[in-house]
DNA sequence: GTTAGCACTCTCGGCCATAGAGTGCTAATC
DNA sequence: GATTAGCACTCTATGGCCGAGAGTGCTAAC
């Protein structure tokens, strides 16, 4: 047990600790006006707040008990109680009554969705929007990919100056561009130019060829190639090595300045780190083995984060998209002192809209 | 002469006053003293770690003049004095001594450029980091588009699951993708199925009828179409039109961390407007009209800039690009309190160089 | 087990005094 | 006539001090 607190400890860590009736409400009150109010809170103001039918003296021995369970800790001698992030695991486990989005949230997120045309950054970009608006976080969302890029289909195109284009729809729809090296083309043509019909030629044998292959099964058939065609798929091997680099890709992040709001990083630099952090191209992969094990809504609580730039935060995160074929990540980041009764039902509905959006859109494995 | 200066507040306004020479050199001194340090200069600071060979007391009656003419300001009687808007604008018409990068620097911007493949969102991405980089401040990119879309190059793709993807090359060589409505489609199709050889006819008849033409040219032509091409150039005409709307699409930035740093925006919440604005897609259409206007970097400092909430920043910026093609936008964004003669330079190469790498893979305007 | 009472601790805001930086003015100097 | 030294003055920033208030922990009574 011991070594899988150690192995996970954002997970269930605090399973273990039995509480009785009356800490778990005080607990869960502490935390609920803690995350409202950003004060530490006293005992009086809580029987007050809560109407809890007991003394202050009561509330003060359950506090006192709870932070020796280490559950909540005390800023100075005389301030209030202040949740630590494993009071903040334990309400989230099992003291939290999650704030399910009603009916019309829901219509109202969906209409937006088939508002916005079918292309996918724009869903990215819509979902980064709502998540940040509907939990006043800052939001993260990453594009579904797949973990391993395959071939689905390219096209040649050949414009006026003579640049060459390489357009290569992967298998499972995202599409990749680059422009082809004119010098080199230039030395392939031994006798005429290259011109639309030679490259249609090439892009037609590609597409029976290599439809479904990896990059290093596209290179292995580069040998058997004429020149022209051979360079051509090197390049497209290239291109899927580069989107195999998961999630290096583009990071689509929106408010921001919701944290930057947030009492606890007003002194901005504070959330300097966390924002070097997001910007990385590898924060997300880091926590990818994390945030895919099993089911649904992953929470990080501050130090639970294995990015110590991230020790003053909380991440609710879900996967969306299939573990096999394109997976995507989203969710939101805020001060530990996070509103998780609404947060996380919001990121579990965004997964699982654009899960859907994903799969009734969703491009097969065996092409042709 | 007034009227100019209504109108185009923030090019060249303060021409007219004419300094001696010993003015000139203490309100340089307490620009370049004052974006160093982030203190209020006084005369005695001054007169030491600027070697003038001239008394604290002639600086302060220098500094006096500088106030009554608007260039300096006073945050407090007894206090140093810190540049006004107009001070700085001074500064960077006439007094400062641009640093202008180096061969090496050149050579390594120019390296790392090299470095990444021809694929033109890794290049913005890469300015922007540069940029950011290098001026210590925020930098935002802006793709180069074409004030109006044309249409280059389709292809209609179809995948295992009958999906199709039309994917759309615009003459600028920007590539835009959309999916087809599956059911919209079926509708369309009376009898048979519809195949890859049906979408590569469709492709094909627009791809002789259309190029070079633009979203509602193209409109023009469907009613001539076959019911299926007629769909698929509707679609076509949404994505130009889409494309039309310029730099509504994605904003590269990079390095706001930077500018949380500096002292002035310690207090993060200040930072907050600037924030917003920058992720609304509109802001640089409001700018658009004045950063075009003449050749090279524009500067816009302080309240020049007509967004209230960028009143406490400047802006350097540069067009890229042909006026007449693709254009694109790129600069950086920082407190007042800039370092002018490091940042302009920047901003200028850039410019060019990302010209460069636009023009030399350029596409021309006549395809076919 | 719960609660009232009480002494104790610690922060926060206001107040004051002091030090220091900087100014503006005037009169002397070059 | 410009420059400078000298000086009185102003304002901020800093630190110490005090009292109010919030909160705790303990103990004894219920």
């Amino acid at each position: 047990m011991a070594e899988e607190q150690k192995a996970q400890p954002h997970t269930r860590g605090a399973r273990r600790i039995e509480l009785t009736e009356r800490q778990q409400s005080v607990l869960r009150a502490v935390v609920e006006d803690y995350v409202l109010t950003a004060v530490p809170v006293g005992s009086k103001m809580l029987v007050d707040r809560h109407g809890l039918r007991v003394s202050p003296a009561t509330v003060r021995s359950a506090m006192a008990e709870l932070e020796f369970l280490g559950l909540l800790s005390h800023p100075h001698t005389s301030a209030g109680r202040v949740p630590s992030d494993l009071g903040y695991r334990l309400y989230v486990e099992s003291l939290m009554r999650e704030a399910a989005l009603d009916r019309t949230d829901q219509l109202m997120i969906r209409h937006q969705f088939s508002q916005v045309q079918l292309t996918s950054n724009e869903w990215l970009r819509l979902a980064a929007s709502i998540l940040a608006a509907s939990t006043s976080s800052a939001a993260v969302v990453t594009p579904a990919r797949s973990r391993r890029a395959r071939y689905g289909h390219i096209q040649l195109v050949e414009l006026a100056d003579r640049s060459r284009l390489c357009v290569l729809v992967l298998a499972d729809g995202n599409v990749e561009q680059r422009r082809l090296d004119r010098a080199m083309l230039e030395r392939l043509s031994t006798d005429a130019p290259i011109g639309q019909d030679d490259l249609d030629l090439v892009a037609a044998t590609l597409n029976t060829e290599m439809p479904n292959l990896s990059a290093p099964q596209v290179r292995r058939r580069i040998s058997r190639l004429a020149p022209l065609a051979a360079h051509v798929a090197e390049v497209v091997a290239q291109m899927l090595e580069e989107s195999d680099e998961v999630s290096v890709e583009e990071i689509f992040t929106d408010g921001i300045s919701n944290v930057l709001e947030q009492p606890e990083f007003a002194h901005g630099s504070k959330l300097r780190g966390v924002l070097d952090v997001l910007r990385r191209s590898d924060f997300l992969e880091q926590l990818l083995p994390v945030l895919t094990r099993g089911e649904g809504v992953h929470v990080i609580i501050g130090h639970e984060n294995t990015i110590d730039a991230m020790h003053e935060v909380s991440l609710i995160f879900a996967p969306y998209g299939e573990p096999d074929h394109a997976l995507g990540l989203l969710g939101v980041l805020g001060p530990t002192r996070m509103p998780y009764p609404r947060a996380i039902p919001t990121v579990r509905y965004l997964a699982t809209l654009m899960n859907e959006l994903i799969t009734t859109t969703h491009y097969g494995e065996t092409h042709d």
